[in-house]
RNA sequence: GGCGAGAUAGCUCAGUAGGUAAGAGCGCAGGAUUCAUAAUCCUGAGGUCGCGGGUUCGAUUCCCGCUCUCGCCA
């Protein structure tokens, strides 16, 4: 049996954040590894997907171009991803002309074998940015509540539910132009027809619980024709001379970068027919792993075209969607940059890519919505990662070092039994895609050997007795340098196959209770394979990646004041006249500051933003009433205030012109 | 508004084809130990399994209603 692993092709118009990681690509990583473990041939492909409305409006708004969007995003992306560690055979994208060139010839093959229909649409277009308008881009008067900002498909004011043709003096929100009706033809595709196709196939395929119910939604509601063409400049354009100037729909061309993707893997390892290994092939199981956002197009829609072409597509065998990852209770968003996103992680976390997989292995939101909290990370690393596991292999190789480092190893039959059933319910998980049991199940082998190590006590025993105890968990380690790789494969499982000088074993080795090693030898002295997260480091990370949380409550639940609590703050305006650095303090400034009643001392947070010179004859906005406070034995009244970033840099608040010192803000 | 999901120990989550087994990890308390990254091991406290009805000999588990949270759709 031959696998296919595909992992949602991320939207090249944005960075990805640990909920893409925890709800698509850790899995399939995880997933794909340990196939290749088992022995199985297998292909795991991503890449971006760079084509819809967004990336359009999007370019808009920035004043540049799609291409330019799509270029700054796809090397991010895959820079992303290999950063975690995600193993994928390759990442492509679907700008490709290849990518174009599978999509037309499929839509032809749709049209030819006479599922697509032609139909008159009426949509709105932008006349200043030259393109069509999603309902939601359209704004303009509520026809019920007469709110001006309603937006075409629903009234944020009254609720009501709107069409954009309901407005009154719509506009579009891009340009604020009039938009203009314009009526087009586009092809739909017939769903309604493939139904009962669909439905065939779907019911002979078993789905995990929070898929299932979402199909039988849509079966029974009855399919509809959807259309598969857009009026727009950006995209893979429909091979029709009457459609110049369309595109296919991106939802219709996007999944078919499975395919595209894996024919340009193919042509990479010199074998461009080795494609059909996996696409016509009866022996090959698919495997698509996404959030679930997307579980229509993946069991439904996708299958339908496949099924519809009728040229013997392999057919998705298994679509292990995950939920949604939170972050501190909140749903992760880009726009409203509640977020961890991943190449941030990476440049303030380079050592600790395996910490963050195993963090969101375990908090995996593989039947419902998990939450990600800075404190949960912080805690899974420290008690669980390193206490329980990492330990447990440090504390093996340290005795094994001091009592020689070098020992035949004849471990007794329960270490053996022990992991050969650790290997195997780790196994069964994994393919039932329960990745954070599968990693619970290793933790719990690791309690079992820190619990036996404990019992048998071999410091206190004579030497050699001792350290042919310590030798025979080095069968326990050798097991582990392997069934870590799926989890912890960037620096964890390499780095503890080094020290003890294994190779990775065939996971079905893992899983017989004999003996993989019959000798160690340690050739340095043990290095800990993960250092504990302290809780300066974790502040650290905090307010580096998730300063939203750390500054203001910008997206958190507002807290209200009332007026008079705001007007015990005496904020006044104040003429910085001396700056100086406070000695051995790489963060403070000195600065002696000009208000109403004469000469003030603050010491300010602010050294890594501003040299003293910079400073010196600027206003700044200062909190008078402050209760004063002595910092690096300077006593500091009130604070200056800055405002803070998203990257955590400090910009210094000012009146707009210079007004007298000790001016009340008010 | 419609559809769907969730509501279980302080926290994050499992689970129950309905019945004397309501669980894990973390946290907490006590003890053991000191080889190890103040790590490990043992023991313990803690829950009327969202609220109200119903079916049943018996419901946390099934049905109905409600409340709250979240998501999707139009």
């Amino acid at each position: 049996m031959r696998h296919l692993v595909t992992a949602a092709l991320p939207y090249a118009n944005g960075p990805l954040h640990i909920g893409h990681i925890a709800g698509a690509y850790l899995p399939a990583d995880i997933f794909a590894r340990y196939l290749r473990l088992r022995g199985r041939e297998v292909l795991f492909i991503c890449g971006s997907d760079e084509h819809g409305v967004a990336i359009t409006l999007r370019a808009f708004q920035e004043n540049t171009t799609p291409q330019a969007i799509i270029d700054k995003y796809h090397p991010l992306l895959e820079q992303s991803l290999r950063g975690m560690g995600i193993s994928m055979d390759f990442y492509g994208r679907t700008s490709d002309p290849l990518h174009h060139e599978v999509s037309q010839r499929l839509f032809l093959r749709l049209l030819e074998k006479g599922w697509l229909e032609k139909r008159s649409v009426e949509q709105f277009w932008d006349p200043q940015a030259q393109t069509f308008l999603p309902d939601r881009y359209i704004v303009g008067t509520c026809p019920h509540c007469g709110y001006e900002e309603a937006y075409g498909d629903q009234c944020e004011k009254c609720g009501a539910l709107l069409a954009p043709t309901d407005l009154r003096n719509p506009r579009s929100r891009l340009t604020g132009a009039v938009p203009e009706k314009r009526t087009s033809e586009q092809y739909y595709l017939r769903l309604d027809a493939l139904q009962p196709k669909i439905e065939a196939y779907v019911r002979c395929q078993t789905w995990k619980p929070n898929v299932g119910p979402v199909i039988e939604n849509w079966l029974k509601a009855g399919l509809a024709p959807r259309a598969i063409t857009r009026d727009l400049s950006w995209g893979v354009p429909v091979p029709l001379p009457e459609m110049q100037s369309k595109v296919l729909y991106v939802w219709f061309e996007a999944p078919l970068g499975y395919i595209s993707i894996s024919q340009r893997w193919a042509q990479s390892i010199g074998e461009p027919e080795r494609w059909k290994d996996f696409w016509k092939s009866p022996d090959t199981h698919i495997t698509h792993f996404i959030g679930k956002d997307n579980i229509v197009f993946h069991t439904i829609i996708f299958p339908a075209v496949l099924m519809a072409a009728e040229e013997g597509y392999t057919l998705p065998a298994a679509v292990p969607a995950n939920e949604f990852l939170n972050l501190e209770g909140q749903k992760l968003s880009t726009s409203r940059r509640w977020s961890i996103d991943i190449h941030e992680y990476l440049k303030a976390a380079p050592h600790r890519v395996d910490e963050l997989r195993f963090v969101l292995t375990a908090l995996m939101p593989q039947t419902k919505d998990r939450d990600f909290t800075w404190e949960e990370f912080a805690t899974r690393i420290n008690n669980e990662l390193v206490a329980t596991l990492t330990n447990l292999i440090h504390r093996i190789l340290t005795l094994l070092w001091r009592y020689g480092g070098e020992a035949g190893v004849t471990p007794p039959d329960y270490l053996l039994q022990a992991r050969a059933e650790a290997a195997r319910t780790v196994a069964a998980k994994i393919e039932a895609y329960d990745f954070s049991g599968a990693l619970e199940d290793i933790l719990h082998l690791a309690q079992v050997a820190n619990k036996s190590l404990t019992e048998s006590a071999p410091w206190h025993k004579p030497q050699g007795e001792a350290l042919s105890i310590v030798a025979s968990y080095a069968d326990l380690l050798a097991a582990l340098g392997t069934l870590l790789e799926p989890f912890l494969p960037v620096r964890v499982a390499p780095s503890l196959r080094a020290q003890i000088g294994v190779e990775l074993f065939p996971w079905e080795r893992l899983e017989e209770p004999t003996p993989l090693i019959s000798h160690v030898r340690l050739k340095d002295s043990p290095q800990p394979l993960v250092v504990k997260l302290s809780s300066e480091e974790l502040q650290h990370l905090r307010a580096q990646l998730f300063p939203t949380a750390s500054t203001s409550a910008s997206s958190a639940p507002m807290e209200y004041i009332s007026i008079e609590d705001f007007q015990k703050v005496q904020l006044r305006v104040v003429t910085i006249r001396a700056a100086e650095r406070v000695p051995k303090a790489d963060k403070l400034l000195k600065l002696t500051i000009e208000s109403a009643d004469g000469i003030h001392t603050v010491v300010s947070g602010v050294a890594q933003h501003y040299s003293p010179e910079e400073l010196v004859g600027k206003q700044a906005v200062w909190v008078a009433n402050l209760a004063p406070r002595s910092l690096r034995g300077i006593q500091s009244e009130g604070m200056l205030l800055f405002a803070e970033d998203r990257e955590g840099r400090l910009v210094r608040v000012a009146p707009e012109s210079p007004v007298t010192p000790g001016s009340l803000v008010k």
